[in-house]
DNA sequence: AGGGTGTTTCGGTGGCAACCGAAGCATCCA
DNA sequence: TGGATGCTTCGGTTGCCACCGAAACACCCT
């Protein structure tokens, strides 16, 4: 197959409605089951399986079989790269916003969220300009490098960031980049440091995922710790 | 439109192998007319219009009328770098490659192009190697930076890095990512410092484009600069 | 004005794919 | 072993869309 076919034969996966409400709910990096994912894209059974096993064949999604469930999970960090990249254009930077009709849900996915391994939404994007704003990283349109001072910082709430490069040598700086947030339209923080910082969250109870969605809440004690450490102020402060 | 129906309709767009050719042929930056564009995608000019109207409707592409003809550009940098995230997923790093049939013009490709605004192929990722083995770019899987030795690089060919983060105070080194190279499987350098990098080789006549394609040559001064300046190795040296 | 070229609009056709109902497998449980 | 549940395969229908020929439109040149 050529590369143009092969090119247009993932996009058009991502181009059904069926489809990308399933690809957006695997969005969180998590499982899901064959039923779930036909509930959440509002299809039956069949017409889930049928999508499901396109895009296992075309390698966007990978299956784990765990008894009478089929689990799918993204097969690549890459797939999610790519899914933001399209929500990215998606979102039109450049058009005025024709009335954004946010429900209640979708203020929850705005106010937190998981973005395949790391934080975005408000929350996201808070974290991010208070480290920024600490000297703790320092940011540009296409990279980020977390200083000394960040390190330190990050070793105070137990992620070492050393250990992500190890052996890697001068680069263990270089180790976050930025992505841009598709509802709150400014850059968060992705990458090895922001996945490790979403992982810690969810460990020490710091946000909490809100069932059957990609949104979080941030718990009393993760208000403590973010403004604390990090220093981030949240609504009112 | 829900934000997943405005998700499909970009996805849909690319999804076509008539308009893949299009939007890749529009990947090295230049406007090109419609009827360019029908030739590229091997279409009547007809459909190429359907389709430039749909993709210029939603956002993908930018139209500029200029006499009797139309050219048409990407619409912005985030298009192309949707285009290069699905065109790492659909060169699926994950299995093995079934036969690639390159042909001559494949050939040129691979060995140098544009993509977008800097270089790829076999050039970029040497480019990008000899940075890195010189000390004077640090690369990571997420980021990159310019290390000081690398200011002093990039200034004695002309490219004043600090330039590009003015005001920014502290980032001034924070400029380049890592960008997959899909022929290659290797980084190589994309961000501000690339295309300043790209844009200087133009100009100084280092690389020249080969008409029609987004493939370039590297002249005879080119080698010598990109040798002596950078410690890049051409094949056979 | 008139011919040539680049581009779009219109109408019609063909093919593909998303969808569902029904039936068939696979797995777990009693 | 029989029945429930999760999932897939099959067959048939429907609707959409890519495509082209023909014709109209826009612009340039003489």
């Amino acid at each position: 197959m050529s590369t143009n076919a092969r090119f247009a034969e993932i996009a058009a996966l991502a181009g059904d409605p069926a489809r990308v409400g399933m690809l957006h709910a695997l969005m969180d990096g998590r499982a899901l089951t064959a039923s779930e994912l036909a509930r959440v894209a509002s299809v039956t059974p069949q017409t889930a399986s049928e999508h499901l096993a396109k895009m296992a064949a075309a390698g966007l999604v990978q299956v784990e079989k765990q008894g009478r469930h089929r689990y799918h999970r993204l097969a690549s960090p890459a797939v999610a790269q790519m899914m933001e990249s399209i929500m990215l254009v998606a979102s039109r930077l450049d058009t005025v916003r024709p009335a954004p009709v946010t429900g209640p849900r979708d203020a929850a996915l705005r106010a937190a969220r998981t973005c395949y391994d790391h934080l975005a939404g408000h929350l996201g994007v808070a974290l991010a300009d208070a480290l920024v704003a600490g000297g703790h990283v320092e940011l540009s349109h296409d990279a980020g490098v977390v200083t000394d001072a960040g390190v330190a910082l990050f070793g105070r709430i137990g992620i070492d960031v050393t250990s992500f490069s190890a052996g890697r040598g001068k680069t263990a700086r270089v180790l976050c980049r930025p992505c841009l947030d598709w509802s709150e339209r400014r850059s968060h923080l992705a990458g090895a440091v922001a996945t490790a910082l979403c992982t810690r969250s969810l460990e020490e109870g710091w946000i909490r995922r809100i069932e059957g969605t990609r949104a979080v809440t941030v718990t009393a004690k993760g208000q403590r710790v973010f403004c604390e450490a990090i220093g981030v102020r949240f609504g009112g402060q």
